[in-house]
DNA sequence: TAAAGCGTCCC
DNA sequence: CGGGACGCTTT
């Protein structure tokens, strides 16, 4: 999954200042420097500060982007040796081995990698063919500049020392390679120190960025791959590539950047108007740092829940945003996700669907029984007052949609948890049984809803137009009453907040 | 002080 | 490779 606010490429259109910056780079005066100098790879022209030269970068098209670009190669159109990266490494899904977890540590897959079609971090080397052999190197640094060494280690094919070596022969057609069996070795938070130091002491720091003063504070789920390569020259001059960074890779078991997932959840439809409590289950995530969205084509909200209603990483207890439209007469399926506020991003969504309000619905004009009476109160002990609660709580979707128990045809009550609890003293289910419920939707809808909530079942998209969205909105705008806007005021109703807190 | 979260390691 | 135990650290 790319970040928000990412293209697909990092090839900026049009003039862009990234042009001065290849310029300068390629006016390197690098064959002045002393072999010395070589073994760090320096590449930034000495009168352009790294920072200064670095900040132009990040300033435009990608606020908050890596400031080094790294696979700039299509907007490059000069003839000077260059690495590109072809396939960039992926982001997220691996996880970082510590020493003791044995001698293989993963290895790192391409960005465009899937169940199909594995593919790997691949390096291009553009301009070299006359060149007998170009030595490529692969290192860590940090995400952020200035893009310190970073302590992990990269372990696998061709590493040594935390690093990885090969060498390409551009000049027999060898200028691409791709990186297999790459893993990331992470190292414990105390040998942090140590293993920078023997970094360093082996030259190795590609931005001449040393070591930090307080290098407890590196962000050890997070690194960059950072490539150099280098030449000899007939003249015997040494000359260098680089340094090129990759887009950031996160380690897979960090909760604050692991890839978020929805595992379960107890309740697939609600009331339009929202307030129903769903539980989720889903991966470790922290509770200060994510929210639950839903939404659809042109709309999304934040579910409704506090810290504490966040147990144990794994569970989140939350309270359903009204729909955009109170009015609607069809189910409206949305979708839920998990979303991470600080780098905003998301998990797979999970279908969820809004019922109309009891009389809107097609169909049904007849009012519902009342759900509980005093009486069953006094059916029997229950010291958690977990029935009670139960049947306190917003009917279930199948309640929710069946106007009068025992009237409609073909209705099946033995199936799944559909019977009323009340109607059971030993009633006991455990979460709701959605696959029942929905075989019982198709049952009593009409032909009409049956085959719009089939089809957006299996497309898993909400089967919406733009103009159905823009008739909601403007329905839900004229929809609501006063008390219904106090009610709601703490939830969001279209993308305005998108990008906001809840 | 207890509970929650994190880091590390084991299976 | 993923799940999770468990002890240490942080809140």
């Amino acid at each position: 999954m790319r970040e928000p606010g990412r293209a697909g490429s990092n090839c900026i259109l049009s003039h862009d200042p990234l042009d001065d910056v290849m310029e300068l780079i390629n006016n390197d005066p690098v064959s002045t420097r002393s072999e010395s100098d070589m073994v760090n790879f320096p590449t930034l022209p000495d009168h352009v500060p790294c920072g200064s030269l670095l900040e132009t970068v990040t300033i435009n098209q990608f606020p908050g982007e890596p400031a080094v670009s790294s696979t700039w190669e299509p907007c490059h159109n000069s003839a000077q040796p260059t690495l590109i990266i072809k396939e960039q490494p992926k982001q997220r899904g691996m996880r970082f081995r510590y020493q003791c977890e044995g001698r293989s540590a993963g290895s790192i897959l391409g960005e465009s990698s899937n169940d199909q079609n594995k593919t790997l971090p691949t390096i291009v080397l553009l301009n070299c063919e006359g060149i007998r052999e170009v030595h490529v190197s692969v290192c860590l640094v940090w995400k952020d500049h200035p893009y310190r060494v970073h302590p992990h280690a990269l372990v696998g094919k061709d590493c040594h020392d935390g690093i990885c070596e090969i060498i390409l022969h551009p000049n027999e057609g060898e200028t691409e390679h791709c990186f297999s069996n790459l893993g990331i070795q992470c190292v414990r938070k105390k040998e942090i120190e140590s293993s920078v130091k023997a970094r360093l002491k082996l030259g190795i720091d590609p931005f001449n960025a040393g070591m930090w003063r307080h290098h407890e504070e590196v962000d050890l789920n997070v690194v960059r791959l950072c490539f150099q390569a280098w030449y000899i020259l007939p003249a015997t001059q040494r000359m260098t590539i680089g340094p090129v960074l990759s887009e950031p890779v996160y380690d897979k078991k960090s909760t604050n950047t692991s890839e978020l997932k929805i595992c379960r959840m107890n309740k697939e439809y609600g009331r339009c108007e929202g307030g129903e409590e769903v539980y989720i289950l889903c991966d470790k995530v922290q509770k200060e740092d994510i929210k639950v969205m839903f939404f659809d084509n042109s709309w999304e909200a934040c579910a409704n829940f506090s810290q504490a209603d966040v147990h144990r990483q794994i569970a989140i207890v939350l309270k359903t945003p009204p729909y955009h439209d109170l009015h609607i007469r069809d189910p409206a399926r949305v979708q839920v996700c998990l979303q991470r506020i600080t780098d905003g991003i998301r998990s797979d969504g999970v279908t969820f669907t809004y019922l109309p309000r009891e009389g809107d619905s097609y169909g049904l004009q007849r009012k519902r029984p009342r759900m509980s009476s005093p009486l069953e109160d006094l059916v029997g002990p229950d010291p958690h007052r977990i029935e009670s609660r139960r049947r306190q709580a917003r009917p279930s979707y199948i309640e929710y949609i069946t106007p009068d128990y025992g009237s409609l045809p073909g209705m099946d009550y033995s199936v799944g948890n559909v019977m009323d609890p009340q109607l059971s003293p030993d009633y006991s289910a455990p979460l709701e049984d959605t696959t029942s419920n929905l075989e019982i939707f198709h049952t009593w809808i009409t032909p009409e809803l049956e085959e719009q909530a089939a089809a957006s079942h299996f497309e898993g998209i909400p089967p919406y137009t733009d103009e159905d969205a823009t008739a909601s909105l403007v329905g839900h705008s004229l929809s609501l009453t006063g008390e219904q806007e106090r009610m709601y005021s703490d939830c969001s109703y279209t993308d305005d907040m998108r990008m906001g807190g809840c």
